[in-house]
DNA sequence: GGTGTGCTCAACCGTTCGGTTGAACAAGGA
DNA sequence: TCCTTGTTCAACCGAACGGTTGAGCACACC
């Protein structure tokens, strides 16, 4: 079971030696052995971190001879970007309604124990 | 061991679980039991994904009696945000180079055989 | 045709992960 | 004081992860 895109995307990014190889990518396509040169890991391993990438869309391999050149795709950031940018522009927006709410009441009000008034109720669920 | 920042943050929000947590609390703060409410999971998983986003620094907890008020930390979005936008432009910076090389050579450049000028070699690790 | 190179497939191994249940702790309310 | 509520701790379980080695496949080169 594929599991949803953000998820792929996100957990392909977790791990440190993914990361770099997008970095590399970043600069240059290169080869599976390319790839695994600069690290101290089988190239085996490394073909498995491309398979993880390619899944989650974040790098495309095509054909040369034996070789599988990897190129990244940018697009799939777009993803990412929209996603956070949504919530933090949100968690943002509230921390600006607190503090007119903070304002317009200058005395007696403990920050923790705000009720929360739960102002945007809709697209609340990111499925 | 506690894995570099990053790793944490993409890790926390590789679950859908977590990105939904983080969903809610980007509208208001919320305890424990108010978060595990709406999954079908026990209230020990929802603490136990809690601690997770907090090592991430996604989220911070507080203390209201029993309760263990959640708040959103939005500054960790800025982390990821700058590492995506770094590689991203990057590989779009390469796309354009890509374009005006295909432009000034019209003929006879098979694209997936580019050696790979290795234009910026340095900040090339993120560690 | 045979050999070498680039890469993947398959099986395995130890660790981590997301979940469970059960017990414990912390604090307010009767 | 006892009880209930909110939360965490601890042990456990099955699945997934990152890694290994060994075999196999695809293709270029001699």
């Amino acid at each position: 079971m594929p599991a949803d895109a953000l998820s792929q995307v996100f957990s392909a990014l977790a791990d440190p030696t993914r990361r770099d190889i997008v970095a590399r990518l970043a600069v240059a396509d290169a080869t599976v052995t390319e790839l695994a040169e600069p690290y101290s890991v089988s190239v085996q391993a490394v073909s498995k971190h491309l398979r993880v990438l390619e899944g989650a869309g974040l790098v495309s391999r095509s054909r040369d001879a034996q070789r599988r050149p990897v190129h990244l795709e940018a697009e799939v950031f777009d993803l990412m970007t929209a996603w956070i940018e949504r919530y933090r522009r949100r968690a943002e927006e509230r921390y600006s309604r607190l503090d007119a709410l903070l304002a317009a009441m200058p005395d007696a009000v403990d920050a923790d124990d705000a009720p929360a008034p739960a102002t945007d109720p809709t697209t609340q669920g990111e499925a």
